[in-house]
DNA sequence: CTAGGCTATGTTACATTATAACAACCGCTA
DNA sequence: TAGCGGTTGTTATAATGTAACATAGCCTAG
């Protein structure tokens, strides 16, 4: 677990240095309020995953996260997780990453989109990606065949710049 | 590209009516030049898989494959089936679909590359895109943040042209 | 032709990921 | 304060995927 974070923080990326502790606060405060104004209910649960979902940028599986949960006294059974995790779907606080079976805080919510992300094989960190560009030529696409889209899994892997320069 | 043809098809695509019988004996044949070129075994098992996961484009989830080998007096232990979609994957003949658990046959072997695809949430039906200009704006992103792609996973679930018609 | 090495398959066991189904609890409001 | 809806607890099981080692089949060098 790379969980970075200084005081100085410079870009907001997962790639890049950044005021990791920042991005954790920021995410749950804008979870809470969104669930405010929804009038749905972040519960104990349901928040600490969160958090947990954002102590870096690195996607953690279920299991990983129950086990974390079970650690500070939380029930840990599978269904736990599950239903939480659900929840935050739901309310587009998290993403899940199909490819990887893991899950990751979603950099935008409050804005519904699909989550299209770089996944470096070597840190395992998740970069969500905004990519108006890409979404034209899919809607474009779509659209040429006449496809409704619905929904979106966009998942690269690769390595990212710090891990390549590593190597 | 799509897969294609027939003596009497219209056009070639998933979504659009087609003589699929062209299609499995295509890929069949693309698969037995593509192996014997590069000296690897497109044995019984692998051979048949293939030709079962190509019976419709619906994809199919390992454990059916698994069940139909079973009927025909296959090996019926999940790494049978594992092991021919790892060698068939490997070989670039079929795509996973992540967000689905399933898999598909690759409509354009022998031309290396990632699949993109349009999944019918109503007919389960699967089209595999030549994106090139999704490609590219990928490309770009990608190079915008120094990242180096290996693998891409482009699963955009929705509603086909026809499907749509019948709701 | 045959011995040995490599690839492929068989077999058993298990790991990982996810859900079903029902019971108990909790917070709100009528 | 009774009851309703949503949340959580609990048990069991489903679905997906691998590890590890044994056996068999195929090919080539001697």
């Amino acid at each position: 677990m790379t969980a970075i974070a200084s005081s100085t923080s410079t870009t907001s990326t997962a790639f890049s240095q950044h005021d990791h502790n920042h991005c954790i606060e920021s995410a749950i405060t804008q979870a809470q309020n969104l669930c405010k104004e929804r009038g749905v209910r972040l519960t104990r649960v349901r928040q600490r995953v969160l958090e947990l979902v954002w102590q870096s940028h690195q996607p953690l599986g279920a299991y990983t996260l129950l086990s974390l949960l079970a650690e500070e006294g939380f029930n840990s059974a599978p269904p736990t997780i599950y239903r939480a995790l659900e929840f935050l779907q739901n309310e587009g606080l998290i993403h899940k990453l199909a490819s990887v079976n893991a899950y990751t805080g979603c950099t935008n919510p409050g804005n519904p989109h699909e989550g299209h992300f770089f996944l470096c094989l070597s840190c395992n960190q998740a970069l969500e990606l905004d990519t108006t560009t890409l979404q034209n030529s899919l809607q474009n696409s779509a659209e040429n065949h006449g496809f409704a889209i619905a929904q979106q899994t966009i998942e690269i892997t690769g390595y990212c710049a710090q891990c390549q320069q590593s190597a």
